[in-house]
RNA sequence: GCAGGUAACAGAA
């Protein structure tokens, strides 16, 4: 069981549902039961192909079967639906899950915090995360990157930050992702100069600007006819071994 | 038989 869930996830990382499908047929053959991790990663490698529909069917059908979803089964479908833009769909799930008993965990806050965002109605994101503290959940990197790249792309710069020195000062260490979002809502909102002194700040807590923060500096400099700067990144990232792409 | 190992979240063009 455990190989087959493996290779299934294998599959499903490929984006190769139909390999994956194969294998679960397979394993139902060889009358190896599925179990609850089985069924989480085939629904989630649905919703990562944006297969929505058969993700749905999925947990439809395991429910009908009598099996328990848990935890995870439950975020995949909520992710899944708020990835499909059916914000009210997950949100309608996540209050079904908890009514259930279940309990979210801070990976369901962040994907839900994500649809919010992805949705601009960063007020009920900031609400939502107010809720997880309270529930005992900390913040964590997800949550500061999920919310400072859609305070930004609402055009909120400002407040972005705000959340980037709250997120220090809670002792959430910014990474990569972090970071890149920053400074790509900076560059956005044409404060190119701001963004390169996030992007200073980065290289010297230790953290590797890769491919993703390249691009969105030089754009910034693009946009703005800061031409030699964006050719001297560009050469920078190369003698850097960050390859462009 | 028990235990352990497997699945879910964020950034550019």
């Amino acid at each position: 069981k455990f190989t087959f869930n493996t290779v299934i996830l294998s599959f499903t990382k490929t984006k190769s549902m139909a390999e994956a499908q194969k294998c679960f047929q397979e394993m139902t053959e060889l009358k190896i039961k599925p179990d609850v991790v089985t069924y989480g990663t085939l629904i989630n490698g649905f919703c990562n192909v944006g297969a929505v529909s058969n993700a749905i069917a999925m947990f439809e059908k395991i429910i009908k079967g009598g099996f328990t979803p848990n935890i995870h089964t439950y975020t995949s479908m909520v992710n899944a639906l708020c990835k499909m833009r059916r914000l009210d769909d997950a949100k309608k799930l996540f209050h079904d899950m908890v009514s259930k008993g279940y309990v979210p965990n801070s990976v369901t806050y962040n994907v839900l915090i994500d649809g919010y965002c992805k949705h601009g109605h960063i007020d009920d994101a900031l609400k939502l995360k107010k809720l997880m503290a309270a529930k005992g959940l900390k913040p964590n990197v997800f949550t500061y990157c999920t919310l400072i790249d859609g305070i930004c792309k609402v055009g909120m710069v400002s407040q972005a930050y705000e959340i980037f020195e709250e997120m220090i000062a809670n002792e959430c260490h910014p990474n990569i992702v972090t970071y890149s979002s920053l400074i790509n809502g900076l560059c956005k909102a044409g404060k190119v100069d701001e963004a390169a002194k996030i992007f200073e700040e980065m290289i010297k807590q230790g953290q590797a600007p890769d491919v993703f923060t390249y691009s969105c500096l030089i754009d910034g400099y693009c946009k703005e006819g800061m031409l030699e700067k964006a050719q001297s990144l560009l050469k920078e990232m190369s003698s850097k071994g960050c390859i462009p792409n």
